[in-house]
DNA sequence: ATTCTTAATTGAACAATATTCGACTTTTAG
DNA sequence: CTAAAAGTCGAATATTGTTCAATTAAGAAT
């Protein structure tokens, strides 16, 4: 056995995926090298980022879902980019943004369970820079990645 | 000129992509045959839902990015589903969770401009049932969809 | 341990799909 | 109105996905 659904699962989260031209050809009613050429301007212009999988999460060990507001202490307050592009790499986290309000950043986490989750808060998200964070537990998930569950 | 992008963007939003089995093989160093064996898997066991492609959404109209925080009114405190599941539908609409905590629905909106975003407001996510909202303006995606910006 | 059953891996043959190319059409800019 | 650029599309080719059958590995039961 060579265990490889986790690295399959690795590489589908984030691209090695590719529009299927003949089955959108047939969809739309047009010639598949229309689609082709229009396809391959998406992706030149940038208009497109990648292609990926969506996952059920919670077969992939990231069944708890949880917002987390984050305010900066005040000698961050002026560069939560440092913090955040930190936190990208992890991939817990789905998103990340600097937003405006009560709270500097707002992120997306998905862990495995709520103790993975405690872990997670103490371990990766509080750090220097970090004074309080609050979360906002989803007990549900109706709609995600665009995609309703 | 027949228009075929929004028509491919809004095919390519939801689907209509496919696993690069030789790509990932070659990555993997792993035979052809055996990638295509365990994605078929996947799939079946539902682990996989979809392929899709992620955008950059300020190029497809959709550079407003925002938090919107829900207080349903008492009447509807205990059926947020139903809410959540009308408001689903809207391509606008990323994600939709049902929390913990003093919101009850908490949803990712993305629109053209802040001009967009109040007319959604006003016309979509406000409506019976639905109390107070509280709107956390994203600056900057740092992260989106697992993808790092 | 040994047998039996099921799951996983793999190469070869085949089917389907993507890609390239060139011709033609439409749109745009001056 | 004209020339250049962008978009459409069929035919040929290259690449990739899929099926199949054989082989190996893993797990369960006696």
């Amino acid at each position: 056995m060579k265990n490889i659904r986790p690295r399959l699962v690795g590489l589908l989260r984030q691209g090695y995926c590719t529009p299927q031209i003949a089955q959108i050809a047939k969809q739309l009613k047009e010639p598949s090298t229309t689609i082709h050429y229009n396809i391959k301007r998406l992706e030149e212009e940038g208009t497109v980022r990648l292609y990926k999988a969506v996952f059920d999460y919670k077969q992939i060990e990231q069944g708890f879902c949880c917002y987390v507001l984050v305010n900066l202490s005040p000698g961050e307050y002026g560069n939560p980019e440092r913090i955040g592009k930190d936190l990208a790499k992890y991939q817990e986290i789905e998103s990340i943004d600097i937003c405006t309000g009560d709270w500097e950043l707002v992120l997306k986490v998905h862990v495995k369970d709520q103790d993975a989750y405690f872990e997670f808060l103490k371990n990766v998200i509080s750090r220097k820079g970090v004074e309080r964070t609050k979360s906002l537990v989803s007990f549900k998930q109706l709609k995600s990645e665009f995609v309703p569950v």
